[in-house]
DNA sequence: CAGAAAATGATAATGATTATCATTATTGGA
DNA sequence: TCCAATAATGATAATCATTATCATTTTCTG
């Protein structure tokens, strides 16, 4: 949390009490990948007036300093996470049955990082996810 | 093309003049990704009374049967191409300055997916794509 | 404290996509 | 060939996530 706060300072952000609340959602929900709209409501219960747009511009300021991971998996929304502190973005899988978001290592990609970077390419990031059926779905 | 024609009526679609000015438009337009917008503005050229609500359900359905890739990029719309007939979707990378898409080999997810069956799921598609800097943008 | 700068919240605007529906085209029998 | 059923089309309205605008509030700096 210190890291976090210490990100957002170096960023030229302050700390106000809305974007706290937005970030202890965030890290109350460990393993979902929250949408905008979804932040709004768990966030209202600790502050009842913030509005969708504080919300939209906070997550894409933490997401902007790497706090926050952005992904969009198979529908028209945006959905966010709290980062790890690897360099890239990690990766997921998706089943198509019952929907249940699987996460993948996060260097699952360096071989192939390598490959483009010999190209003569700059990698930045890279977004990767997979539709699958799971293990269980499997099962029927 | 003779391929194609087969997948529409395999899928249960006829060939309309509509369909076809639009698979031409998708046909003459190799190495580009394309958006329902930029394919109805080609596409008037040979049918100009098209409408836009036929371009989405057209390429929506091709996508469906495997004839085109649906991407989307770093922006709010999806772009189309023709496919190629490898199994999965092939991946990209985008150049973060000039914008410029690459294409990447295919097979370059292979041992991923194993690692993933391995884990019992059974793999559908993957969709990747890397922002990098091209070696172009890199000399600056 | 005063003034400047940053942040917020309500709401309008945007833009891509999807839904609706009346009209038109196609097709497989009678 | 004609008809009825079905599929396809095009115009346009609706949807929905996101972004822009702007008046108000908060925070910071001197
Ligand atoms: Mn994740
Ligand atoms: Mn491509
Ligand atoms: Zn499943
Ligand atoms: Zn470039």
């Amino acid at each position: 949390m210190e890291h976090i706060k210490e990100k957002l300072s170096q960023g030229g952000y302050k700390l106000t009490r809305q974007r706290q609340v937005i970030l202890e959602v965030m890290q109350d929900s460990e393993g979902e990948h929250l949408s905008a709209e979804e932040v709004l409501q768990v966030a209202r219960h600790k502050s009842p007036s913030l509005g969708i747009a504080t919300v939209y511009r906070t997550l894409e300021r933490l997401a902007g300093l790497g706090i926050l991971y952005k992904t969009r998996f198979d529908e028209g929304k945006y959905r966010y996470e709290l980062a790890d502190d690897a360099e890239h973005q990690h990766h997921h899988v998706q089943c198509i049955r019952c929907g249940r978001i699987f996460e993948l290592d996060e260097g699952l990609l360096d071989s192939i990082e390598q490959e483009i970077m010999k190209q003569g390419f700059t990698v930045i990031n890279h977004f990767l996810t997979i539709y699958a059926i799971c293990p269980e779905c499997n099962q029927d």
